[in-house]
DNA sequence: TGATGCAATTGATATATGTCAATTACATCA
DNA sequence: TGATGTAATTGACATATATCAATTGCATCA
């Protein structure tokens, strides 16, 4: 563990309100790691002895069943993984594959456990932490299962627009092949859902995205926060 | 609260294993209400400032989007809602409706986030059953978006039977549009589904449901755990 | 017991989405 | 800079699923 990169950990949700001697407690228990991109960290069906927290790069969450893949979701710099099988010793119901070079931090499940038990406030992180991916996922449902894939496609653009910033150009930063599988659907269908949405002010070259009439796209996307605001 | 329902509440998983002061605290607290069917409990979008259990009957949770409804779970004696939003104090992502007649146990978010902070076994309780959700709104995740229709029809009907003691012949104990709603179908391609499944030896009258050749269903389904098992 | 209302089914058809094959675009590297 | 490999796109087509309309089945109750 690097001195440098302890306060970057001590500025996540996990651990900010959490007492000074369980966190030092924790990052002395802890690995970090540096992984090249396309590699596995955690493969499904396997049990995981770590939590994991992304500090730098970005990696999907995916599954497999039947010989056919999908993601999940993009986790970044910032994000734990796979907190639910940890707490619960249970097996992974995802894989994890570095996309980007990415440093990822190690906490043993043991010590988790253990400072859990002593420190209310990092309890109270932890569930917090873990309803919060609760909505995240629930909220996946509602879009999969209410929506099209055109609305789909046009709501991701909406929320990644705002999460990039906010201005009229922006660029995807995912590959296309990544997006259509998050989205469930497949790259073809991407393809076509992107020209699908050119009438409605949607200009995508490569990576690089513009929206030149949010109203429109609004109008089409009808975005709800109950399914596409992170926060609420 | 009556005498009577406290020792089954007492067996729950989130109680069962916490201090006899922080029960009693919880159910001195807690609130008994008994609705008749089709009742909505609780609205999405609403905050909700209870946390809900049943003791007796079944609900469903919902949500709604542009004027299409889609139904997310069945739940029923014994199951907590809706922690993640009382845990977060954020507002529903699901409705809540009662099927049949059901009594529900609600007790005030701010005693469950007091209690939490007493009782460390309720704090690890808490923890599990919210691991314990996430994880299973992962398994629908996936089973939504890497099978077919008939595919999830299939592996419901295992799932089903095993839940109901493993005879070959049961009941669906669920109106087949609710079934399709959570299936992700409409109820027309239910009808028709459950025709496919005919050649597997799926015999299905009204709410009978037989199952004669158990291999070739599963070979239709191939059913993993990690996302038809419940427990894992 | 017949009338009523709603769930379930069925058939016809429309739409959404996936698959396959071919091509183009683009990045990487020798 | 050209060769190579992979992502992205496109078109043709297949399949899955939804929609609409009509009918049937079934439970309820006056």
């Amino acid at each position: 563990m690097r001195v440098s990169d302890i306060p970057k950990i001590r500025s996540l949700m996990l651990f900010k309100d959490m007492d000074e001697d369980s966190f030092s407690e924790l990052t002395r228990a802890a690995y970090v790691q540096d992984f090249p991109p396309q590699v596995d960290l955690i493969l499904e069906g396997d049990r995981c002895d770590f939590l994991h927290i992304m500090i730098d790069g970005s990696l999907e969450l995916f599954a497999e069943w039947n010989r056919h893949e999908t993601a999940l979701t993009i986790l970044r710099s910032g994000a734990t993984f796979i907190l639910a099988a940890v707490v619960r010793d249970a097996p992974n119901l995802m894989s994890a594959r570095t996309l980007e070079k990415s440093r990822v931090i190690m906490i043993p499940a043991e010590d988790v456990r253990e400072i859990f038990q002593k420190d209310h406030e990092f309890a109270r992180a932890v569930v917090m932490e873990l309803a919060y991916c609760y909505r995240g996922v629930v909220k996946g449902v509602k879009s999969l299962k209410l929506r099209t894939s055109i609305e789909r496609l046009a709501n991701y653009l909406l929320k990644w627009q705002k999460k990039t910033g906010g201005s009229d150009s922006f660029t995807l930063g995912i590959e296309k092949r990544r997006l259509a599988s998050i989205l469930g659907m497949t790259p073809e269908n991407l393809s076509r859902a992107i020209k699908t949405l050119r009438p409605y002010g949607v200009e995508i070259d490569g990576q690089n995205v513009k929206i030149t009439d949010p109203d429109a796209l609004k109008g089409l996307a009808k975005p709800s926060p109950l399914i596409d605001d992170p926060r609420s």
